[in-house]
Parts: structure tokens; C-alpha cells; sequence
DNA sequence: ACAAGTGATCCCACGATGTGGAAAAGCTTG
DNA sequence: CAAGCTTTTCCACATCGTGGGATCACTTGT
């Protein structure tokens, strides 16, 4: 059959409940609260429909909805099921890691991993109160995107570069050739640089936290300005980071998946 | 129409959607990973229906499969929206807050919300590694339980009791009435006790973190042993826990909501 | 090695379930 | 006060989901 496509080709059988799933999505781009008709504009359903999957995602717990405005929010269960991932992905051992690395290098110390076409932010330490980039970031123009690029997972692959690539500065890749020789780069170096492609005035190196079949289940990034983060100093922010990665390699990765 | 219940009363109109989420409580109690079968017989589904939604997870993100063994677990996607959602709420700022806490009190600070029948701790603080006795804690036999439980939210109260209360020591309170007297010295007292109720050597006080409404928006629980949080030392205790519920307060509400 | 058992995945005809247009009712705005 | 935009409910239609069963792959027992 549709091997091509990895694992999943025709997502067929279940309608009403990709939609559903697509109503939760809407809370990412959008602010904290949305009406029902808002859910019905971005996600291009009739209001009648998106109205009663909302509804539904309420009585689950996957959204409140306000008493007074009626309008949705993220709901309890959602935070709870995000917490329990947390969990059982061993991510609350990495904070303290990730605070070790932002205090050696004055740094901001973020992990992230991949969901379909954006690095998701999971874990974050800095020594002052953060700059808070957002927790779903772009893959072809951050440093963290990049390293989760350039080490797929399987089925990762083919997703491929979504679309056109975004320019966020002058410095963005917006070439899709251009972007499939930085990961080249990135593989060869084994690690990952972004330098105010995203922003003005950051700098970020990150580097990939593998298995043992060398795909990348994270992505390390230490962020900080290029005043701060210099070429001379790479090296050793470099060196620390790839200390705290072996480190979370141990604390996140069972054994048997550990990179030799 | 059966206005009794509240807000939903026969949440009719997806009943796929509610079976899909079902299969993502799961995982609650169960390992973290679960064959298709394994789902199918803890949901009741069939196992073609099973298969099918749970296809359908993981083309959305929700669900992980793993390619060796084909069982599922919680996906990126989970991951991604317990991260916003925990942001959204604030819930980053209440960290430090309850690091404070638990270092002041040589205890355990755990901050919770309620998730349909269950207490869910979401943000935690420990002076030692912790014990971890769960994310998803019961209402009847825990401090942040029977919080949540005296000071409801409108919606929550009907909800009630799920059920039998059941037993985890013989402390636990199992007659419902004699928790609903438990529930009103809490709202006297302003403070819920644990005193070994849900398990042997561990005592814990609970205070709400109220909104204007008098509604517990969060519970706040500080947890040690009968040794160390002694009757005398009650009062201390619960002074620190005041303290740093009143300051997650002007952290976690919106002024128009924070309590007078 | 063979047989039996378990689990994953696919197929298909039936009909229950979800769909969206329209309409009622409530709120806000000018 | 009326016009506009919500939220919410209702209903007939047919689309979409359902579950039994078949197939294939893999593990277990003897």
C-alpha cells in the first residue's frame, strides 16, 4: 500500500474527530479565549458544527467555557493529560539540568521537541525572567527546528518542510536549497546555529539529544545575544551545552535507546 | 430540559470525539504505553473502533506509536497544548512561588486544580527528590481534594461525589456524610487536613486559592510527615501557606477576578 | 518445528451519527 | 430603537463511523 507516506497515508475514520482535535489547535496562534464563531472562522467549519464540538470538548474537560462570555478556553483536562506526558516523558528531571546549564553560561537553556511543523518548547531555564520567544517555534529559521531537521525521526522525514518558509528577518533561509545545505552543515558540525534569524539581536546554538539510532528525540538550544554569544566564545558555550545533552541523554532516554 | 445538571446535560452530537478522548484518559492509570487491544478493553470499544480512533490520534499528534511494538503512547501534541495551556494560565510564575514554600517549610508545596472527579496536581515543589504520590489525586481521602470540594466552582458541585468513596487507609473517609461535615469545618476553618487519609506517614495542610466569586481556583497543599508537621506547628505551617496563596493569587488571577 | 493463540490491520454493508442551513433568542453598538 | 452579530437549538438528509469478521504477522507452548 501507500508506503511512501511512512506510516499514516489516508487518516481516514474519523472526521468529527480531526476537527475536534483542530478546534483545540486554534488556542495556539489566537489569544487565550475564543468565541465559538471565532472557532468556526479559523478552522473553516459551519458555526453549527463547531459549535457542538466545542460543546462536546467541554463536557470532556478538553475546554471550559465561560460562565459570562461564553466564550472557550483550554480546559483542566488538557492540563492534566499535558502533565501526565510530562511525566512519563521523565521531563521534570530535566529542569534542574537545564538550570545548571543556564547558570554556567549566562544563558537561556531551552528543550524542545518536534510536533508536525514546529519545535515545541517543553522545558525552559534562564537566569533572568525570559524573554519568552513562544513555545511553538518555526523549524527552518531557529536553531532548535534546525537540529530537529537535520536528525529526523522516522516518519519525520517526509513532512518535510512545510510550505513556504517564512521570512521573519534578512538573515531567514527562505531557499529551500539553501536550508537543505545548513543541514548538512548542522550534521556535519552536530550542532545547530541561529544567528538573528528569527529575531534581531539573538543568538542561539543548539544540539540534538540522539538515540541509538541516531535520530533526534530533542533539541538543546542555549539562546543569548551575539554580544554575549560570540564565534570565539561558541566553543565553550558549545561545550557546555553537549555536557547538559549526554546528561539528559541519561536522565531521558531508557537505556536500551541511549546513544552508545 | 434537564436543567438539573447544570451546564451539559446529554452532550449529544459527537460521540466518536467523546470515545477518542476517552481513549486518551488511559493512560492515566495504566503504563504509559497501551496496545490497541489494551485500549479497546479499557474503553469497551470494539477493537476495530479502538484501532480506528486511535489512527486517528496519532495522525493528529495526539498519540505516539511506537514502530517496533505498535503500542501507543501520548503524543507530541499532548505535550504542545499541556505546555500552553500551562502557560496561558500562568502557571509558569507559580514555580518559584511554591519553591519558596517549600523551602521555607522544609516541606512539599503542590499546587492543584480540579479535572472532573479528580485533584491534579500541576505545578509541585520539593525540598527532597519528592515521593511522588501521583499527579491525579482523589477528592475524598486528600487536603487539595476536599479544597476543591468546599469552595466548588459553579458546574463543579453537581458533579459531586463520584461514587464510592474509597478506601486507601483506615482513616479514609468513607461515609458521605461525615465528609460533607468534614467539607464544612474546612470552609470554617478556611483549611483542609489530610492526617494520613490516603497514606500512612504523610500529612498535609490545603488552603484555596479563592476568586472573587468564592470559588477555589487552585489548591495549594503543603505535605511532610506527621513528625515534622505537628499539631503545634500547624499553625506556622498554614501561615506560609496563606502567605503564598495570597501571592499566587496576584499571580495566577486576573485583577477583576482576585478576591477582595 | 508445528500448532495454537494473541494482536494489528483491513474490508465492507448497515444504519446510527454527525452535518449544516435556517430560525429563535440574547447582547452589543451606533 | 433598529441593525448586526452572537450563541444556541432544531431537523431532514446522507455521510461517516461502526463492529463483525477475515487476513497477516508474531509470540508462546509442547
Amino acid at each position: 500500500m501507500a508506503e511512501a507516506a511512512g506510516v499514516q497515508s489516508p487518516p481516514t475514520g474519523a472526521q468529527a474527530v480531526q476537527r475536534a482535535l483542530g478546534l483545540l489547535h486554534c488556542f495556539h496562534d489566537n489569544g487565550p479565549d475564543l468565541s465559538a464563531s471565532d472557532l468556526a472562522r479559523r478552522t473553516g467549519l459551519s458555526v453549527s458544527t463547531a459549535h457542538r464540538l466545542a460543546r462536546t470538548l467541554v463536557g470532556a474537560g478538553f475546554l471550559d467555557q465561560d460562565e459570562q462570555t461564553a466564550r472557550y478556553r483550554l480546559g483542566p483536562a488538557v492540563a492534566e493529560l499535558g502533565q501526565l506526558s510530562f511525566h512519563q516523558r521523565g521531563l521534570h528531571l530535566a529542569g534542574p539540568e537545564l538550570d545548571l546549564l543556564a547558570r554556567r553560561t549566562g544563558a537561556t537553556a531551552d528543550l524542545a521537541i518536534r510536533s508536525g511543523p514546529h519545535a515545541v518548547i517543553l522545558v525552559g531555564a534562564s537566569v533572568r525572567p525570559d524573554t519568552g520567544l513562544g513555545l511553538r517555534r518555526p523549524l527552518h529559521s531557529t536553531a532548535l527546528g534546525k537540529v530537529l531537521l537535520a536528525w529526523p525521526r522516522p516518519g519525520e522525514a517526509d513532512a518535510g518542510l512545510p510550505g513556504p518558509l517564512e521570512p521573519f528577518t534578512d538573515r531567514t533561509i527562505t531557499e529551500p536549497e539553501l536550508l537543505l545545505r545548513e543541514l548538512d552543515l548542522v550534521r556535519e558540525s552536530g550542532h545547530a546555529l541561529n544567528d538573528g534569524e528569527s529575531a534581531a539581536g539573538v543568538r542561539t546554538v543548539a544540539v540534538p539529544v540522539l538515540d541509538r539510532s541516531g535520530h533526534a528525540r530533542f533539541a538543546l538550544a542555549v539562546r543569548s545575544t551575539p554580544e554575549r554569544l560570540t564565534d570565539e566564545r561558541l566553543p565553550w558555550f558549545l561545550g557546555h551545552a553537549r555536557t547538559c545533552a549526554s546528561a539528559l541523554s541519561v536522565l531521558l532516554l531508557p537505556p536500551d535507546q541511549r546513544a552508545g
